[in-house]
DNA sequence: GATGCTTGGATAGTGACACTTCCCAAGGAG
DNA sequence: CTCCTTGGGAAGTGTCACTATCCAAGCATC
């Protein structure tokens, strides 16, 4: 497959394609003389993700490249390797200390973690950017004048783990582990999008039940 | 209150707030003479909601306008103000209609909802921009070869039905309509982003359990 | 063997968008 | 009187994902 080839079967165009040779978001082909590459299936498999995670998941140019190092970096562990791809992918804000309202937040996530019983949570702590990020949006939430605390995302974080459960499963139906981790990004990418979607639905669905179409 | 002091309790340049009034985000002051203008609490916490639409929410500052007039805008009923406000929130991708997996896609959702017995999201289908975005991340999942059907989103539907209900609920301890819709345009945009990094710390809790943090 | 296509490669330009800077004239404070 | 702040508008900035253009080298066809 040639790269006009490349271009029409995935609705790329050529441009965007050198482009992200250039920036190293996808292999470059085998050479076959000066002017000709060869790309195979697995460029247009990538190509796909690549577009996914761009523009579905919005995930800047550069950290889609990290990410994908990470997927074909077979030297670490699986769990390393999930959590340096996945931290890549753009996160919530980050906490302002400046802000009175971050300590109380931080606090009503420690407790929320404890009464979990999430301990390899609290462990990782503020390393991991997503408990962070959960810091950050609960202070802005407080500082709205919303209540948030322990006990109100606590049913939302069963849920939460219910539905991470399901996630490892599927995960593990999978052989190698780079298709795992491959998993792991579109789902990132892709399947909370998904998720996102079924919620507003069921919003949708649920206030249709309660208080009609009117 | 005057434009200094917004800005300094806001934590928003006063050009930035200039910006905001000049693209009407934000309603004007009281007028006390040609060069002085008076604001209440009410626009500081609208001018916070503004922030978080879009710097969390990433809304677009014409689609934060809409949203915004239709949490002011009394003449309608709560489901219609609600739906009208959460529409103008960014979805997820449009589906694409030349692509072959969008029918197979639409097929799929159409059981999921009749599975789950979603009377309301069938009538309303297409018509909603959630309905037509499931469509399209699904198509998209499929395309680049992961499984994604009814029996795979189901669990998944259930727990966000959970989720909705526990939204409903909580939206049902405020007074007014206009306190519900804007509760549910920051629920949308600050309490998703709750829900997502509930879902990923989930994964790695899970994950650590599972196959250790090493 | 001339012509016209595509290819890889590089450089510069585009368009969208959320600000941000700059300037102005008119109060108000010291 | 002088300095600062205010509201208001026009123009500029920075970012970022492309996109247009150009170039020389091959391959295909006439």
């Amino acid at each position: 497959m040639r790269l006009g080839e490349l271009s029409e079967r995935s609705g790329v165009s050529t441009a965007t394609i050198k482009y992200y040779l250039r920036e190293g978001l996808l292999a470059p082909g085998r050479q076959i003389n000066a002017t000709t590459a060869e790309y195979g299936e697995e460029h247009l498999r990538r190509l796909r993700l690549v577009r996914a995670l761009i523009q579905v998941g919005r995930v800047p140019v550069a950290n889609a490249k990290q990410a994908l190092k990470h997927v074909d970096d077979d030297s670490l562990g699986l769990t390393m390797r999930l959590g340096a791809a996945l931290w890549e992918l753009p996160q919530g804000p980050e906490p302002d200390e400046a802000d009175p309202a971050t300590a109380g937040a931080r606090a009503q996530v420690d407790r929320l973690l404890a009464e979990l019983g999430w301990e390899s949570a609290r462990e990782i702590g503020a390393l991991s950017p997503v408990h962070r990020s959960l810091v950050a949006l609960v202070a802005l939430l407080i500082r709205l004048g919303y209540p948030c605390d322990a006990e109100l995302m606590a049913p939302y974080a069963q849920l939460m783990h219910a539905a991470a459960r399901l996630d490892l499963d599927r995960m593990e139906t999978y052989e190698s582990d780079a298709e795992k981790v491959e998993l792991a990004v579109s789902s990132a990418v892709l399947f909370e999008p998904v998720l996102r979607a079924l919620h507003r639905m069921a919003q949708e669905e649920e206030s249709a039940r309660r208080y009609g179409i009117v």
